[in-house]
RNA sequence: GGGUCUAUAGCCAAGUGGUAAGGCAUGGGACUGCAACUCCCCGAUCGUUGGUUCAAAUCCGACUAGGCCCUCCA
């Protein structure tokens, strides 16, 4: 397989510590809040991956954090924690929101058919773990104290910049009107550890350490996480593009400087969802969730289809209009499948030759829109059977994910199915009279239903919708 | 100011040096009482400009436009 590692800035060849063992860390959710569907495009990119790298023969270790702690670092911002900010609006505990929001992500999670990875670690379970490197990168003279919180030491790390291809001396610090800095640091990149000032009020979430009765800093947790379930080597480590700097980049300075050697080799990153103003954001324009989407009558599997027609390294514009037509090719294409013929017969002749070219484009990249493409290949393709296509296409969709192949006609009842016959019938007398406007009439009728009418040649079908 | 990414038909998009996949939309047609569904047909020389090469959308340079990052962020 071939990615895209930000580490380098160029494709590489994929190849894990341990053979046929990926071992692979995705940031998750600071559950504060819903997520938006821009979040979510990330999360569908890293299913894909996983699932991709499952299809190539990989074992896939992945583990995934929930933030569920306070998420800025230093008082040199002066935004509010995030948790904090959302227990007060809901006027309910840090402990209640987290638990309602984790739940709200890995349902929405769900009906986008992300798998949720096996092992998902809340930040807070793991302070132990985070102390314990602290001290360590305390003693090791990576870290320091300095008016009562600890401070990563940038200027100590190997390479800080690596990821992020900065420089340091063109680097602004506070870009962003409201930033003040931070005096007690050595560095202005330096970054907190922990926290034993805090400058939020009603701080609810505390923890005693050898510093002092205090909280940990954003960038360990994913450290401490990593290192915890996966040991000190990583393969893969995933989030979005907004995470390059300063997030990794603070996990790569603190977790080498903690194990002393190279951790992780692949950083591979999604880019953003944004509309037709930029960068989609929780705090500007329309908050677009998956509920939300529901409620207008989308199909959340539409919005994945949208998602898997564009490449993951690509910024994707979201607009109503694109969804629309995202949803019209998708409910297109399982309408194709649906119409396959069932009956068992399986041509193995070019079963490889598909299987193969689907490979190729997991392994170019993660070209999700080849995937598609080949799907549309295998339909076309006089040369298979109906039952040859279902079961090439029900095999991709291990990866793809968008529920390609449907049950069978639901079981209704003899009762309905004799009624919806008779209504047929008596719109084809209607039609015989040319008393178009009952026969208009009794398809309306189903239809508010949810049966459908077909006309074709042979006669007149149903289907329930 | 620095970093980074992108630029292919109305939209999404493949293409990784040999003469532009696919999907959706639009238009035309078949089918239909009408509609839906289905089927058939139709579209681009690849942001601009230099260069390398027998050959470039594909490599290199410049330019233009745009996005994102530079301590909230997926």
């Amino acid at each position: 397989m071939e990615i895209y590692n930000t580490l380098s800035k160029k494709v590489e060849i994929f190849t894990p510590h341990e053979e046929n063992i990926v071992r692979m860390y995705t940031c998750g959710p600071t559950v504060y809040h819903y997520a938006h569907i821009g979040n979510l495009r990330t999360y569908i990119f890293e299913d894909i991956l996983e699932k991709g790298l499952e299809y190539l023969g990989y074992d896939v270790l992945r583990v995934m954090n929930v933030t569920d702690v306070g998420h800025l670092e230093n008082d040199s911002d002066t935004g509010e924690d995030k948790m904090q900010k959302g227990a007060e609006r809901e006027h309910k505990s840090v402990y209640e929101i987290a638990d309602f929001y984790e739940k709200a992500f890995f349902h929405d999670c769900s009906k986008l058919n992300i798998r949720k990875p096996k092992v998902v670690e809340r930040a807070t379970k793991h302070i132990d773990t985070y102390i314990e490197m602290i001290e360590r990168l305390l003693d090791l003279g990576y870290a320091y104290i300095s008016n009562g919180n600890v401070y990563f030491d940038v200027s100590k790390a190997k390479d800080y910049y690596k990821l992020s291809g900065k420089n340091p001396d063109e680097l602004f610090v506070g870009v962003r009107d409201s930033v003040e800095e931070d005096k007690s640091k050595r560095n202005p990149y330096d970054f907190g550890l922990w926290f034993t000032v805090s400058k939020f009020s009603n701080q609810e979430m505390k923890w005693d350490s050898p510093w002092g009765v205090g909280y940990p800093g954003w960038h360990i947790e994913c450290s401490g996480i990593s290192y915890k379930f996966l040991g000190e080597y990583l393969d893969i480590h995933c989030g979005g593009v907004d995470n390059i700097f300063p997030h990794h980049t603070n996990e790569i300075a603190q977790s080498e400087a903690y194990l002393g050697h190279k951790w992780c080799n692949y950083w591979v990153h999604g880019e953003h969802l944004n509309d037709s103003t930029g960068k989609m954001s929780k705090s500007r324009g329309e908050f677009l969730t998956i509920d939300l989407l529901e409620s207008k009558g989308y199909n959340p599997l539409a919005y994945r289809f949208f998602c898997l027609g564009s490449h993951y390294r690509n910024q994707l514009v979201f607009s109503y209009d694109a969804l629309d037509t995202a949803e019209k090719s998708y409910n297109k294409l399982r309408n194709k499948i649906k119409k396959l013929d069932r009956t068992p017969d399986l041509h193995e002749s070019k079963i490889d030759f598909y299987k193969d070219k689907f490979k190729a484009a997991i392994s170019n990249d993660l070209n999700t829109s080849s995937m598609i493409t080949i799907l549309y290949d295998v339909l076309k393709d006089d040369e298979l059977t109906d039952f040859t296509k279902l079961y090439l296409i029900e095999d991709f969709d291990k990866v793809l994910s968008l529920d390609l192949i449907q049950d069978e006609k639901s079981d209704i009842s003899e009762e309905i199915e004799t009624m919806i016959l008779k209504k047929i019938e008596a719109r084809n007398n209607a039609k015989k009279n040319k008393d178009y406007i009952t026969a208009d009439k009794i398809r309306d009728e189903l239809l508010e239903q949810g049966i459908k009418l077909i006309d074709s040649r042979e006669g007149t079908t149903y289907e329930i919708i």
